[in-house]
DNA sequence: CGATAAATTTAGGCATGCCGAAAAAATTGT
DNA sequence: ACAATTTTTTCGGCATGCCTAAATTTATCG
């Protein structure tokens, strides 16, 4: 343990412990199913193994439910220590961006590192100097010191079809070459956007996006359709509400 | 391996290497004799065996230079490794000092733990942001980019006899309740001082001490007067001088 | 010089987290 | 329902870095 200033919540953990909490929490934050031992295992590119014995660890640290054989779920306070280093994450990448001038597609990697090693007092100043922001570079809420987040209302842009219209709140971090050619394209937060039309599901999508009157028309592709997720103007019945 | 992108010199070392590296270096930089075996191991707070295991794996990685029952030295490229994290150690102070509003004596921790976690990009970017600064707040030299520093010639106000005068350069932080002591007697970098009368050697010295007009008489015990190098206005004969 | 003291190294162990291979349980298809 | 496949767990091992205790080497002092 790091002779360092930590919460109740994160002196329970080392950094793997860490990194397997902040995913199984990730893994329902836009959906519900609880994560499976292999999809814990694929996100942290160790083996089959090695999750086994660290979820039975996380279990007698008192921060993971696991019953033999089935799915990976967070207890209240895995939770609390999973949103805490969402927390670290989101407010380390927003410091990159604001501060450092980081590019879009170059803070994920940087703020994995950091996130297990400042300090709160370090996370607390960083947020007052950053004004306490709510939403980081990619529209991800953070959650506030105390593990409240509110999680916006919206849906992948590759599930809306024609006619839908929105603003552009969160375009997920995980494909940095997506993010690169987002950033080429000059599509960001809280652009609007307009499902022109659709090719068959899984295929292109027509779009028309823009900041305030510039618009312009171009398809997506599915990727591009599944990383941007818009606050819609008028809900579609088709789409899941977020709880 | 961190998946991240690290110089050549810093490639080579887990968090405990470059620990290690940095504190042979330190040993001998406001003087010369090299580190034995167990000041390396009361420096790191770990066991004498642990020491003789890891400069073992230093001699391999080719970082220290080391004969059995001997002292330690560095190769050049430890030396390399060394000033690299002395740079990082030094600006990341420097940043939460003048950035995330940190006291003199909080600085030190946070520091030693990001040093080994930030990427060369990360200490880049903020040297920049900071101005290329060339000294941390506590007055150490921060080696540039390719290993340059330059060492001020000072001395400690401990081995310096009155009638003298100079200017504080250096604030030793190996002791954080120091370090609150001098702020609270508004003692700072730059300051200027005159020694006005000596104790027997190891007792108490008198100096006036102040920034600008406003002097203050006071004397200092001996941590604090070890602590405090000054650039001497005329040197003398009993000092070493730096080399 | 030689005995004792101090510093250093070696030897054997422990904890964390990872792996591959093999065993066990669950799922799937017909 | 039951055989084949997939998923998950168990088992033995490995690397890093630390520890204590026991050698071993070096230093010190009468």
């Amino acid at each position: 343990m790091p002779p360092n200033k930590h919460s109740p919540a994160l002196s329970s953990g080392s950094a793997s412990v860490q990194d397997y909490v902040k995913v199984i929490y990730s893994f329902t934050e836009w959906q519900d199913e609880p994560i499976s031992s292999s999809q814990l295992a694929n996100r942290l590119g160790v083996a089959n193994s090695s999750v086994s014995e660290m979820v039975r660890k996380l279990v007698e640290l008192g921060l993971a439910i696991h019953e033999p054989y089935s799915a990976v779920e967070l207890s209240d306070e895995g939770r609390r220590l999973a949103l805490a280093m969402v927390r670290r994450h989101r407010l380390l990448e927003t410091f990159l961006v604001q501060e450092l001038d980081y590019a879009w597609d170059e803070v994920h990697d940087e703020a994995e590192l950091l996130e297990h090693t400042v300090s709160d007092t370090f996370i607390e100043r960083l947020s007052a100097k950053l004004g306490y922001p709510h939403r980081d570079p990619h529209g991800d809420p953070i959650p506030d010191a105390h593990g409240a987040v509110d999680i916006p209302q919206a849906h992948q842009l590759a599930i809306l079809d024609a006619g839908h219209t929105g603003r552009i709140t969160r375009i997920s971090d995980s494909n940095p070459a997506l993010l690169r050619f987002l950033s080429a394209e000059d599509i960001g937060l809280d652009d609007h956007v307009e499902v022109i039309g659709r090719k068959p599901f899984g295929g292109p999508v027509a779009v028309r996006v823009g900041t305030a009157g510039r618009d312009r028309e171009l398809d997506l592709g599915d990727e591009a359709a599944s990383a941007l997720w818009v606050f819609s103007d008028k809900p579609h019945a088709g789409c899941a509400l977020a709880t």
